[in-house]
DNA sequence: TTGACTTAGATGCCATGGCATATATTCTAA
DNA sequence: TTAGAATATATGCCATGGCATCTAAGTCAA
């Protein structure tokens, strides 16, 4: 809406409008679908996801890796781990932190969450970004991404 | 990261996975900077410039715009309210609403802020998307918004 | 060793959003 | 006209995240 085609620099207030409320529609929409088929949020299918990708991660690294403070990637864990989807191990070589890794069940869930969600998100979002511009747009996000985490901007305090 | 430029279909979940942490980080930079200049954070100066762009909307108007619920879009403004930057004048055509407008310090702000907005936003992104392919990327998600908006998709309930 | 400093993360308090419900209006059909 | 349905939003309860703080553990120098 905000941002039309023209020449000239990008407006960038209203192409970050657009991304917002794009965000907040699609992860209200897969928070719908993967609350209904599995009873969890994405939230917690995104750290179950990356638990399963990054086996043996501790609490600082799902933090850094959302930004999200550490406080509430520790509550997080709390939540997921009361519903034995996944397994604090003291740390053997720094007894402060954990070790953190799915359980079987945890697991299984994240595999049949990510159908859903996969699924879910090429519905809502095939269209348009399986359109010619889609991998010129996936590429300045990676980029974007990873000068944000170069630089270390937005990471919360706690 | 998890995009990388290739041929074939784009990667939708690591695409999406980049969006919202490039999001996550934006508006975590954003809300810093606006809360130590203006002593708002983003979705406050959202709000206003909405309502500064939209004199007149009522509750429902503000959360069909930002796909957030009625509950929450009215306890949004009464802090805004209390604050003296917005008022409620009751809609003389329907006693059920409110008309929401600026007050003048509320629109003071909003200028204000937009300025650090803008600016932070630029200092943030513009390197990436100032590129090439950024307008494509604008574009795209001018209309994946339109597409959602039109199709309803992630409204909350309440 | 040991005492000061640092680090990891667990916990408590507060703010905010979702959803359900309550209230005030408005609309509709008999 | 008037009772019942529908609508707009205000309000209450709960879940979650930020930030401050607390505790346990590791590091380092003297």
């Amino acid at each position: 809406m905000a941002s039309k085609s023209s020449r000239g620099p990008i407006d960038l207030p209203g192409f970050f409008a657009d991304l917002v409320r794009c965000e907040t529609r699609l992860y209200n929409a897969l928070n719908d679908r993967l609350r209904e088929r599995h009873e969890i949020v994405t939230s917690q299918f995104e750290f179950l996801r990356f638990l399963r990708d990054h086996p043996g991660s501790r609490v600082a690294d799902l933090a850094t890796e959302f930004a999200i403070g550490i406080g509430a990637t520790s509550k997080g864990i709390d939540r997921l781990e009361k519903q034995a989807w996944v397994i604090r191990r003291t740390n053997p070589s720094d007894r402060r932190s954990s070790l953190l890794d799915l359980t079987a069940g945890g697991l299984q869930l994240v595999e049949a969450a990510e159908a859903t969600f996969t699924k879910t998100l090429a519905e809502l979002t095939a269209d348009v970004l399986g359109g010619p511009s889609g991998p010129a747009a996936a590429q300045i996000f990676s980029e974007l991404r990873s000068v944000l985490e170069r630089d270390q901007i937005g990471l919360p305090t706690g």
